[in-house]
DNA sequence: GTTAGCACTCGTCACATCAGAGTGCTAATC
DNA sequence: GATTAGCACTCTGATGTGACGAGTGCTAAC
């Protein structure tokens, strides 16, 4: 049951005309616009064809047609074409990603933003999941009587800390040793893993056995871990979507506003998608039954995968917009890859990265699932 | 140009009406709803007066009278009384914040939650400036050959750290150096002093002076220092104001969401505002005239200052939103005053405090200057 | 000073009308 | 058999109209 080449032009037609207008499209201005050689009348016909099979929908007997999911879909799968940036957008990626490329949170917020500018949508872009970081060392640092700092420092430069305050007396000296012993247990392992087996282990009834300086230490070390594991979420561009005719009404503005409400939840969901660049369509969503999904991923070191995306109405460039998402990405992980020790010569600094330590509107990441189409 | 009991009465009554209803209210509604012993002939004529004195506002002639910013600025100033809040409030307040009161950041963002979850409206909180926070230590933790993290703790337990990567060899030794003699140069001055200061020495230009490990990490200390500086902001419950009638057209709606959508600019407003409970009406803020915005202030240790907010339409319940937000901010306070170390017995641990330790989307603190009115 | 009565204003809602866009079908044409 | 012209039909959206109701403002009476 395989389209026509005719078909195939009259449906690449109509998306084109829709996604620019946003207007249900009639067989005369295809006819009228794209050379396609056929009268009006003939279209229609092909146009009613193609709605049988469902890759037109009709919003009532006298507009003109809308392109359903599913021929977005075979648009993305079969039809688009890779669309070269413009040398603006390229400059414009390029230079505002440098500005910052040696602070990990703010280029990654820096991306979200040019995400949005370029594309005109709602975008997001969150720092990676670091299920898989492995801890480097442990520190603990005495601040003022009964006041210290516990610091956990991961493989990739990562730094989480924690102020505590406790009861028992320290000196310079058991802390030292404490921080000694901790890294020797835990050096090497990841996050996950170190959460896991602590929490299981119940850590209260263990108390005795250790000192009394690491019993007072030990909740928060998994607190401060758990913290690590947080993933930061950077939202821009909400407020594009009023000026898309899909959200004029108030209510599908309110719903999409209210999407992004939940920081936490979109934040697991978006987790949870695959690898790559994946366009989810309409009814593809499981929750945005309306929109469109596009997240692409970065590496950090080759390693660590972090995510960005856009959020829009199914009608949407998708040619421009998953390449400008893998031109963007490429940079980014172009940017996070950890070079090691250069060792060019003069100046005397700085390539410094500062580390993912906060603890803002965030949720563990649960690494990888599958619930999206793959984009083939 | 005093007004009468009467008129005042009236006055009263019109607001509560309106607040409620958000509907213009007339003659007649006053006349039976609110027992003022006089007829609806004789409210019409009260009610010219007062709009002739500019309390009330007529939207047409046959609609009834709105109140004007100037009359809610009358019930605030002097109709108002003070409310008390349910028990249902009291113990939500209580208990959410109790549950977090360990984490700093955590706790300030349930407050913004708690806020706009019993008022129904926009809230924000946001964590203190710490222009007057004062340096405590610094310290320089090897990673890996290259790459080490910078750390700087504040006299409050702020922690700020970041992970640079310098060129300049380095031993554990030579790193500890550093550290006692920036810890000796700085301590005890406050951020904003110490970056003032070096950033007018023009580090560069000295930078043969210093050993060539400090001067490849002063730029990332003083790049720390601003970070430290920048205050956190949680904004929740923007959607609320999709519920309220003011708020029903889309290009209001959008106005509103476009004011947050600038983080930067609007922490710096909000910075701006004076201490203790603020409420500015309509015309009296510079840029969202149409709405009112209550501000309130919560101290650390006593002395840093945070602060949290609503936003909603001049149409509010204020001797509620006010009272809470005293409840709120006095129960904030309480929370993290740094009762220094306590010597109660028994359990080991613990109360931790994650230190303002990230760098999301914030600006730095700039003091209090004043543009707004006074609560009288 | 207060009130009843009444004319007047204005916005809202329901309803009817009309133009325009686009389809679907039929019959003619290539 | 595929294509096309022609035409009736459908539906939306804009425009206009009239009834209704809420509320005022004024005047005259209490």
């Amino acid at each position: 049951m395989d389209l026509s080449e005719r078909q195939l032009q009259i449906l690449q037609a109509i998306i084109t005309d829709y996604v620019e207008n946003a207007e249900p499209v009639g067989s005369r201005s295809i006819a009228k616009k794209y050379d396609l050689g056929v009268s009006p009348a003939t279209i229609r016909n092909e146009m009613s064809d193609l709605e049988e099979m469902g890759y037109l929908t009709h919003p009532h007997t006298s507009a003109g047609r809308v392109p359903s999911d599913k021929a977005y879909r075979l648009y993305v799968n079969n039809l688009m074409q890779k669309k070269n940036l413009s040398a603006k957008d390229k400059r414009m990626i390029n230079d505002r990603l440098a500005a910052s490329r040696d602070e990990f949170d703010r280029t990654i917020r820096h991306a979200a933003e040019l995400l949005s500018e370029i594309t005109n949508l709602a975008s997001f872009a969150m720092t990676p999941a670091t299920n898989e970081e492995t801890i480097s060392f442990i520190r603990l640092l005495p601040v003022d009587k009964g006041t210290l700092i516990l610091m956990i420092v991961g493989e990739s430069g990562n730094v989480t800390n924690t102020t505590l305050r406790i009861n028992v007396p320290y000196t310079q000296d058991s802390l030292d040793l404490l921080s000694k012993n901790m890294t020797v247990t835990y050096k090497g392992r990841t996050l996950d893993d170190v959460l896991k087996s602590e929490i299981i282990k119940d850590v209260g009834s263990d108390i005795e056995a250790m000192s009394q300086l690491q019993g007072s230490v030990m909740p928060s070390f998994l607190r401060t871990l758990e913290d690590m594991l947080n993933v930061n979420l950077y939202m821009e561009g909400m407020t594009n979507i009023f000026d898309l005719p899909e959200y004029s009404s108030i209510d599908r503005a309110r719903d999409f506003m209210e999407l992004f409400a939940q920081k936490d939840w979109f934040t697991q969901k978006m987790l949870a998608r695959d690898n790559g660049v994946v366009v989810t369509i309409g009814d593809e969503n499981d929750t945005v039954k309306d929109c469109t999904l596009i997240t692409a991923t970065y590496h950090v070191d080759g390693k660590l995968v972090g995510k960005i995306g856009v959020i829009g109405p199914t009608r949407m460039k998708y040619d421009e917009i998953t390449s400008i998402m893998e031109y963007l990405t490429n940079n980014l992980s172009e940017s996070f890859k950890l070079t090691g020790s250069t060792d060019s010569p003069g100046d005397a600094a700085i390539s410094d990265n500062t580390g993912n330590t906060d603890n803002t509107d965030n949720t563990r990441g649960t690494g990888n699932t599958n619930n999206t189409e793959d984009k083939g």
